[in-house]
DNA sequence: TGCAAACATTTGTCAGACGTCTAGTATTTA
DNA sequence: TAAATACTAGACGTCTGACAAATGTTTGCA
């Protein structure tokens, strides 16, 4: 049987990313006037309330902005939000997304591992293995990111190996381990290279790196995959709205 | 007249702003499931169109999490966002929601300013002058933070002077200025700190630090003030909810 | 000319209805 | 007995239509 819906998600979260393409798209300039509620639900061919939905989020991320009795504009800015840190892309999918060649170098997985702090993050008994990959991300063949990726071991296939993981890591989890992240909750901190990672990226030693550590969760909360990674500042920005409550 | 709503703002941003004192006070703990949409509508006295207006920012902002036929539940882990940088607040805000007292070092004004890239940014004629303000800030009276921030001199009172700066300069520019920052859009950037940098927050050469380079707007994407943070990684932490689309 | 009132437009809020999904329970079947 | 299926209550998702509040513009009078 057929779905009438080819996308199984909210229908708010469709006509956001509709309206995200309209942007990116250039059908709507940043400082222009969005049509009002009325006509633009029309044309999507939504209820009013779904569009708000979808406006309400588009705000929140700050790409719209809205005034009562006046209207909805694009933010001027909009340009800047390519690689926001609120949508939680993966590596491969940011490189990807700047024109580049995603590739990874040195790629090492570990099995059997145990970690007690690391069990109580992922509310596992601390008797339970980990899986960690560590690996060098490129873009064009450059170093770029250096990243340590850790999982319950029990998530993965049995016979897992290096050539799995060359490839998006988010992908190899949704396809072939049923898993999904949804979410995920990042530390942000300014690290210095030591000699290990210098070597890894190709800076010099000191030189100042950002470090995201992350737990990603599934919806229901559940912690699936802790990752720390070192990104170079001169070939990532990362851009964040912050909203005045 | 009196305001039969003491408090302009849409009504949508109090009840999520009465939600998340609940969260902060208790009332509903980390985990645990919200009443359904139709009784806490019912509780707050809003429609339940209004109520979802506000659940639709919490999910956004990672404190709640939707699932459709099973209910809203507070995110587990929702402590942690004490100072997430998805919220604007200022430097003093932040050091005082964590128990300390919040002072200035070195402070000085800087006016009659030139800069064309700035001018640029703020969308004025490269002749008009900015106002910039140096200041150390500080926790307990121990140097946590590093700040430059510039702002187009006219939007100042002519007679300004460096003790109206001491405390939180939002304030300042708020009831002073008649500015109402509303949102800022920020890079964020590992830099080692220089000798100056160093000496300003007590560290030694060459720590690595986190610089938050933000322009802030008003509700019509008008730029108002611009600044560079600098802070130190041992005193400050900061937190992002990264969604997966 | 200047200013206040009226108006049109737009977003904000409300109430109520029905659709769809989920999880648990009861029933049927092998 | 155990597994698969069917049912059901309750939750979020979507829709409709109406009115309120805010804003910018136009109109008309002094």
């Amino acid at each position: 049987m057929s779905r009438i819906r080819p996308d199984s998600r909210p229908l708010y979260i469709l006509v956001k990313e509709k309206i995200d393409e309209q942007i990116a798209d250039g059908t709507y300039q940043p400082g222009e006037q969005l049509p009002s509620e009325a006509k633009l639900s029309e044309e999507l061919g939504v209820s009013r309330a779904t569009l708000r939905e979808a406006l309400r989020i588009l705000e929140k991320e700050g790409k719209v902005n809205r005034r009562q009795g006046v209207g909805t504009f694009i933010t001027e800015k909009v340009a800047l939000f390519k690689s926001g840190i609120g949508e939680l892309n993966s590596i491969t999918e940011t490189i990807e997304s700047m024109g580049l060649e995603a590739g990874t170098n040195n790629l090492n997985l570990e099995l059997g591992v145990l970690d007690e702090t690391l069990a109580q993050e992922f509310e596992i008994s601390s008797d339970r293995e980990l899986a960690v990959i560590n690996r060098t991300r490129t873009a064009n063949d450059e170093a770029v990111a250096y990243c340590k990726d850790y999982v319950p071991q029990f998530y993965l296939p049995d016979d897992v190996t290096e050539t799995d993981l060359e490839e998006s890591l988010f992908d190899f989890l949704q396809q072939s381990c049923g898993i999904y992240i949804t979410y995920a909750v990042a530390d942000i901190l300014p690290v210095a290279a030591d000699k290990f990672l210098a070597k890894q990226l190709g800076v010099e030693e000191g030189t100042a790196l950002l470090l995201l550590k992350q737990m990603h969760y599934d919806d229901r909360d559940n912690p699936l995959l802790y990752s720390k990674n070192y990104f170079r500042s001169d070939k990532f920005e990362f851009h964040v709205v912050r909203n005045r409550n």
